[in-house]
This record gives structure tokens, C-alpha cells and sequence, in this order.
DNA sequence: GGACTCCGTATACC
DNA sequence: ACGGGTATACGGAGTCC
């Protein structure tokens, strides 16, 4: 086992590590199912880079002359974690004596590198990490859901005398489940329950959706009202909250439980959905629909209060369903975070927060910490170069390619080598390269797997791997990232531009069809004389063989149609007739549900070369735009507010922000909103041109009886989304397809899709000669 | 006052 | 607490004639 991307302790099955005191971490480990644990000495530290800055302390402290010329060259280890504090607090106050402007908290003292996380410390310096040597099915997860009576189901609420927890639903990921009513129990009872039986189960890892944003302040605040002591954690331990500020302005709370880990679901939603893009919404309503689970009964969270009131039976109903949604989506996408925590020296609650560049940056500093060298500073700058993105032709294409060089960041960074200039220790690449080797061996693993279970085991290993392996180059641009290096991501992007123009002349030159190409990766059709499966592997292949070693173009897919569109925006039809449809102007989530379904439709229609089904098609959306044959949800906008209520009012008001649809409709409704809640709004009034912030009203406002949508507006919508065919077709076909003229009946005789070929006015010829150069030096020095 | 450009924001691709 | 650059769409403000 690498100890570069373990650790370099081997200890096995620790579940979780808290603070016990100033000096001491316990350490909890489950083996063979019993939680055991034990109490250990560690010593906080943190990094300086000019020493003059502790010269005077009076605590004990060692400090150590780090090798190398990074910046944080100084190592300063205390006893205790009161005395590092004071440490740090020493330094704030001695930095602030010579430099301007005065540092507010240690986070602005550039001369410091410190990270105030125990568990993180601890991990750090002894090489430990969590879960070695066991399964993601070894740990014990319980799953909570709460409901609550109040008359709009807000967090403010929680403090409010007529407003309570009406139901707690557990579960864990043994079937077990328990439920708390509030019919028979009153909230103190239920709360005291609740905590016995979590101390009861005894589990590993507490699991809830919107956790930290409703229900632990729910759940804490309740107890605070009643003056109870919310001991979640293990020893009879209170979860902890503090405040954390970052950069930024806002404030929010963290919770720790000690000895166990919070996972919050839709914190992994989020991210889940960041590569994905494929959810719609984040409660768990949605989730249930997307991940297939059985949910008996959809509660929409402003008829919780009446449904409790009706038919309690039903909630009750509702909320176990939810812990169980909640129990299968964290199994879902916890296990690439497990494998993740047996290499990074961080909790495995705080691991599920953290970004891909902090997981990265701690293997690094791990080692760099172990060979006692210097730390280098983030490097200012900006990246100058990026990928290589370009369209060839527009129309609907048949038998159409895909070839993606395969990993070729990575790649690229492995086979040039590409590391950053401060990687005095050379701990960069070698990682990349494990992480690359480990990669495909779990991807082998997990073909010749017999079973699902070990199938999924090997499969969110890899993921774990590719995580990591996919940050390389990212880090590399990090403003935040310790070894960030503009030149060397640029370097990066322009080989990857280089072997993308390659791989284009090399196509041409075997007579293919290029169509787009974008970063990585191009859809082409093969020449004439390549058809089947056989023969268009071979043909990629012997594109690949012309690429520098270490890059290969791979075939990704292969596609009946295509429609091209713009750069980054198509549509496939693939060889099950699946439509795949991508890009923004095609299938963004801000527009409204009837325009992105027209699209589809239209899409549908010219891959399949049905032009009458296109003009009928117009023709229907028409109808239902005009008579009101829709519900809000179909022309609806739906927007992420950025600011709370008072915050927009106030900046309006000094001229700092300017009005927003959005906001204006959910104050003329007198909703209070949050910051990152999400609105929905549609546009009244009768004219086509209506300044959209003055004419809108809450989706849910809108009622069926007396429709006040503006219809002139959204058949404008209509229209505007049949331009974007408008292209594909002879003006006067398009004019006759797209409107209702049916005088004399619809007739496709004589239309025709059109496919451009796309022309651009770059001067690209001066430039390509010394590319080829560049290419070519690298290929030598890779013989 | 209408047509135009510019710019910030949102969303998406890789 | 936060990988990146490239691309399209759109509303609002400012600018020009």
C-alpha cells in the first residue's frame, strides 16, 4: 500500500478521531462490528514563514527550520491546543504591530498556514487515515428525518412557541427503523427519546437531507427551548456547533459530532448533480423520482402543517419513506467519499465537504510535512490558455463518431511530465501515476466481478481515483492551491490543443468528416469506406497510433444522427434511438418547461426527417399557448435567489444592484426568501415587450380559472425557440414549417434540411508551423 | 425613441 | 469553502443617431 496516497501508518479500521482535550485525540475503531477505542497524545502545529514572528512566546513550543526555500519554512509543534491558539493569536498581534492593512483574524496573516481542524492535524502527523481494511458496508449509518408544525415550515420557526417536531423517523442501512409520533409523545419526550435511541444504535456516520440547513438547527434550537442537552455524540458527548466565517461575508454554523460523522444528503446531491446535470430539483421528492426509490406519497413542504392536521398517518408515512431515500442515496454516492477517506487525512464528515482540490492538496502536504521541507505560497496570476473548442458544420449528420482522448489532461501531465515548479520533492506526478495505475486496476476488478455487491465495491474505488486523478490539472490553476502554477496549466492546455489540431489533420487526411471538436475529445464521420464496428475501432486506432505515447484516442460513441447546432450544443440520436441533447441554448434549465419540451419535439422530428410532424408540432404549441392548456410549471421561470430578502431591498435602494424578476415577484407576494433558495415566477400583462420585473407574479400564485400569463409573451417564447431552426432550412421552408398558414394544408414536398459547413474568418495558417514544432520536440523527448 | 452595443449573470460543455 | 477555460442566452443600461 502506498504510503504517498495512504498514509504512512497502517493502523486499520478506525471509524472516527475527536478531541478529547488540549493534548489528547480518541481514537474509535469497529472491529468485527464492536466500536473500541483508545486515547493518544498528538501535538498541533502550524506552518510560518517568517520566524521573528513567535520570537517571544512565552508558551513551550519547538520550532523547526524546514528544508528547501519555500515560504512557510518554519514548523512550530506545541503541547497543547490552548497554547498553539495563543500561538497563533501571538503571531496575529506581532504581525499586526509592522503591517498594514491590520490583519481582523488569522486567516488574513499571510505569514501563517494553519488549519484549526484537530481531526486533520492528527491524521496528518501520524500517517493515520480512516476506514483501512474495511468496507463501506462495515460502518453502521442511521438516517433521521424530521417533520415540523409551523405555518410555513421555516427554520426561523424553530424558536416559536406554537411551532414543533411533530414527527422523527430513523433508520440505518440494516433495515432497521423506528418512528417518534407526536400524538402520543410530547416534543420534550420525543427529543429525549431520540437521543437515547441514537446512543443505543451507537452509529458510525448520522445521515439527513438538508442536515445542516434545517435539520440539526431545528433539532438544536427545539432543545435549547427546552432545556435539553443534545448528547449525539459518542461518550455522552454534545454535538458541537460553531460559527465559521470565511472570505466571504457570510457566517454559517458547523457541527461536529464527536465521535461519529455527519453526512449531509444534499450536500452530495449538489455535487452529484455539478457533473451529472441531470436532476431537476434537490428535495426529496425529486431524489426519490431520480434514484428510483419507493416513495408511497409526495408531501410539497408548505402542506406539511395540513396534512399533520388531516391524516397524520399519511406523514408519518412520508417521513420514514424519506429516511429510507435518504438511506439508499447516500449509498449511492458515500462510497467514493469512503475510499477517498482511507487516503486523505481528513474526517470523513468534513471530506464530503470539502472541494477536490483541498482532498489533492492533503495528500501533498502530508508528505511534504513527513520529509519536514518547506511549503511554497499560492502564486498569483491567471491561466492564459484553454481548451480547444471549434465547429466545422451545422445540419443533421448521419453516422456520426465520437473519439475522446482518453484522460488527456492527466495524461498529458504524466507522459510530458507537467508538475508544478514548487514540487520540490517531486510528489506530484509519482501520486498521478499510482492513482492511474490503482485505477485501472480496480476498473479490472470490477469487470470480472462476480457479484453486484463486489461490482460496486470496485466501482466507487475507482471513482475515488478518478476524483483525484481528474484534480491534477485543475489544481493547477488554483488561485487558493499551495503548489498552483499558471504556466505549467497552460502548458497543459496548449499540448491538449496541439494533440486536438493533430488528431483533426490526421482524420482529414484519411478523408473523415470533421463536424466539432471540444477540449478533448471530436464527433467526426468516418470516410466512406469505414463502416461497422469493427472497422471504425481500427480506423481510431490507427489515428491513435500517430499521437505521442502515453495520449489515446479512444472511440466513445457511435450515433445514427446528429444535429449540430453551435459549438457545445447538439443533439444524438444513438444507435437504440436514444436522444441525447446537449448544451445550453438547447436544454438550459432556465428556460421554461414548454419551451424545452418544443425543442425536444422539434429536435425528435429533424433527426428523424419528419417535416410535417415539425410544422405540427409548431402548430399544437400554438394552440396550447393561446387557450391556457398548461399549469404554471409549464411557463414558469425558476431562478436561484443570490441575496435574502432584505439584503436585495437595500442594495436596490442605493443603486448597487439593479431589479430582478425573480426577487420583485416574491416581494409583491410577500414571501421572505433566503439566499440560494429558488424561485418561481411567469410573466402577466398583455403586450409581447413588458418590462419583466414590473409584470411578474409567483408561480404559484397563477390559478387555472383566471389564467393572467401573458400570452402575447410566451407565444413570443415560442417563436423565439423556432428560431433557433431557422438555420436548418431555406427561408422559405422555414417560413411555411413555422407558422399556421394552413390555407391550402401542410405540404413537405420540396423541404429540405440543410447542412453548412461553417466558416470562419480566423487566420490560423501563420500559427500552425510552429506548432507542429512544438509537437515535435516533445515527441522527442519522449524517445 | 428605436436600434445598437456592452456588460453582468446564468447555464452548460468538457 | 471554493479545480479550470470556453461558449451561448438574455435582460438591462447606456449610447448613438
Amino acid at each position: 500500500m502506498s504510503p504517498l496516497l495512504y498514509g504512512h501508518h497502517t493502523d486499520e479500521c478506525i471509524v472516527a478521531v475527536h478531541q478529547l482535550n488540549d493534548s489528547l485525540v480518541r481514537i474509535y475503531k469497529r472491529i468485527e462490528g464492536k466500536a473500541t477505542h483508545e486515547d493518544v497524545e498528538f501535538f498541533p502545529f502550524f506552518f510560518l514563514a517568517d520566524a521573528s514572528l513567535i520570537t517571544g512566546f512565552p508558551a513551550f513550543y519547538w520550532i523547526k527550520e524546514l528544508a528547501g526555500q519555500h515560504d512557510y519554512k518554519h514548523l512550530l509543534v506545541f503541547k497543547r491546543w490552548n497554547e498553539m491558539w495563543e500561538g497563533v493569536n501571538f503571531v496575529l498581534n506581532q504581525y499586526n504591530k509592522t503591517r498594514r492593512p491590520r490583519a481582523e483574524s488569522y486567516q488574513d496573516v499571510d505569514s501563517l498556514l494553519f488549519r484549526p481542524d484537530p481531526v486533520y492535524q492528527y491524521l496528518m502527523q501520524s500517517g493515520k487515515t480512516s476506514f483501512k481494511g474495511m468496507s463501506f458496508r462495515d460502518l453502521n449509518r442511521v438516517q433521521i428525518d424530521i417533520q415540523v408544525y409551523s405555518a410555513n415550515q421555516r427554520l426561523t420557526d424553530a424558536l416559536k412557541q406554537q411551532c414543533r417536531i411533530v414527527v422523527i423517523s430513523m433508520s440505518d442501512n440494516l433495515r432497521w427503523k423506528q418512528q417518534l409520533d407526536g400524538r402520543k409523545l410530547d416534543e420534550k419526550e420525543m427529543l429525549l427519546q431520540f437521543i437515547a435511541l441514537i446512543q443505543a444504535k451507537d452509529p458510525d456516520i448520522i445521515e439527513g437531507h438538508e442536515f445542516f440547513s434545517f435539520v440539526l438547527p431545528y433539532i438544536s434550537q427545539r432543545c435549547e427551548l427546552l432545556g435539553l442537552d443534545l448528547t449525539l455524540g459518542r461518550g455522552q458527548h454534545a454535538l458541537k456547533t460553531y460559527q465559521k466565517r470565511f472570505y466571504s461575508e457570510d457566517e454559517f454554523t458547523v457541527y461536529d459530532c464527536p465521535g461519529r460523522h455527519l453526512i449531509d444528503t444534499s450536500h452530495l446531491v449538489r455535487t452529484y448533480d455539478y457533473s451529472k446535470r441531470s436532476l431537476e430539483g434537490y428535495d426529496l421528492n425529486h431524489l426519490s423520482a431520480h434514484f428510483q426509490v419507493q416513495q408511497s406519497v409526495a408531501i410539497p413542504k408548505h402542506r406539511v402543517t395540513s396534512v399533520w392536521d388531516e391524516s397524520p398517518e399519511i406523514l408519518l408515512q412520508y417521513s420514514l419513506g424519506n429516511a429510507r431515500v435518504i438511506e439508499l442515496v447516500s449509498e449511492r454516492l458515500s462510497p467514493s467519499n469512503f475510499y477517498l477517506a482511507q487516503m486523505c487525512p481528513f474526517g470523513y464528515g468534513t471530506l464530503a465537504q470539502l472541494g477536490s482540490s483541498a482532498r489533492l492538496e492533503s495528500l501533498v502536504l502530508r508528505e511534504y510535512l513527513r520529509q519536514k521541507h518547506s511549503i511554497p505560497r499560492p502564486q498569483r496570476g491567471s491561466q492564459a490558455v484553454g481548451g480547444y473548442t471549434d465547429i466545422f458544420s451545422t445540419g443533421v449528420l448521419e453516422n456520426v463518431l465520437q473519439a475522446d482522448g482518453e484522460s488527456l489532461y492527466p495524461s498529458i501531465m504524466i507522459s510530458k511530465p507537467v508538475k508544478p515548479r514548487t514540487d520540490t520533492l517531486d510528489v506530484f506526478v509519482p501520486l498521478l501515476r499510482e492513482l492511474t495505475s490503482l485505477r485501472l486496476k480496480a476498473k479490472s476488478n470490477m469487470k470480472r466481478a462476480k457479484s453486484a455487491r463486489s461490482r460496486s465495491h470496485f466501482d466507487a474505488m475507482q471513482s475515488a481515483f478518478k476524483i483525484l486523478i481528474n484534480s491534477f490539472y485543475g489544481y493547477l490553476g488554483y488561485s487558493r492551491g499551495l503548489f498552483n502554477d499558471y504556466q505549467q496549466a497552460d502548458v497543459v492546455t496548449s499540448t491538449g490543443q496541439t494533440i486536438l489540431r493533430s488528431i483533426l489533420k490526421e482524420i482529414e487526411l484519411f478523408n473523415a468528416f470533421p463536424i466539432e471538436v471540444d477540449t478533448d475529445g471530436i464527433f467526426f464521420i468516418a470516410p466512406d469506406n469505414i463502416r461497422g464496428e469493427k472497422n471504425t475501432e481500427a480506423f481510431v486506432e490507427r489515428v491513435s497510433k500517430t499521437l505521442p505515447a502515453g495520449i489515446n484516442l479512444v472511440l466513445e460513441g457511435r450515433y445514427k444522427k446528429m444535429l449540430s447546432y453551435k459549438m457545445k450544443n447538439y443533439a444524438l440520436l444513438d444507435e437504440s434511438d436514444n436522444l441525447i441533447i446537449r448544451g445550453s441554448s438547447l436544454i438550459s434549465r432556465s428556460m421554461e418547461r414548454f419551451s424545452r419540451l418544443f425543442v425536444q419535439r422539434c429536435i425528435e422530428c429533424l433527426l428523424t426527417d419528419d417535416i410535417p410532424r415539425l410544422h405540427h408540432t409548431y402548430a399544437s404549441f400554438t394552440t396550447l399557448v393561446r387557450n391556457h392548456q398548461w399549469e404554471a410549471a409549464d411557463f414558469c421561470r425558476t431562478e436561484t435567489v443570490r441575496e435574502d430578502l432584505e439584503t436585495y431591498t437595500r442594495l436596490v435602494e442605493h443603486g448597487q444592484r439593479n431589479v430582478s424578476a425573480a426577487y420583485e415577484a416574491a416581494r409583491k407576494a410577500g414571501l421572505y426568501f433566503k439566499a440560494g433558495e429558488r424561485i418561481s415566477y411567469y410573466v402577466t400583462g398583455t403586450h409581447q415587450e413588458v418590462k419583466i420585473a414590473d409584470n411578474c407574479r409567483i408561480a404559484d400564485e397563477w390559478d387555472s380559472n383566471l389564467p393572467d400569463e401573458n400570452t402575447a409573451y410566451y407565444f413570443g417564447r415560442l417563436n423565439e425557440s423556432a428560431e433557433k431552426f431557422r438555420e436548418f432550412f431555406e427561408p422559405e421552408d422555414f417560413k411555411i414549417i413555422f407558422s399556421l398558414d394552413d390555407l391550402f394544408g401542410f405540404s413537405p414536398k420540396g423541404i429540405r434540411i440543410l447542412t453548412k459547413k461553417v466558416t470562419r474568418e480566423k487566420a490560423e495558417g501563420a500559427k500552425e508551423s510552429e506548432e507542429n514544432e512544438e509537437f515535435g520536440i516533445w515527441l522527442g523527448e519522449n524517445e
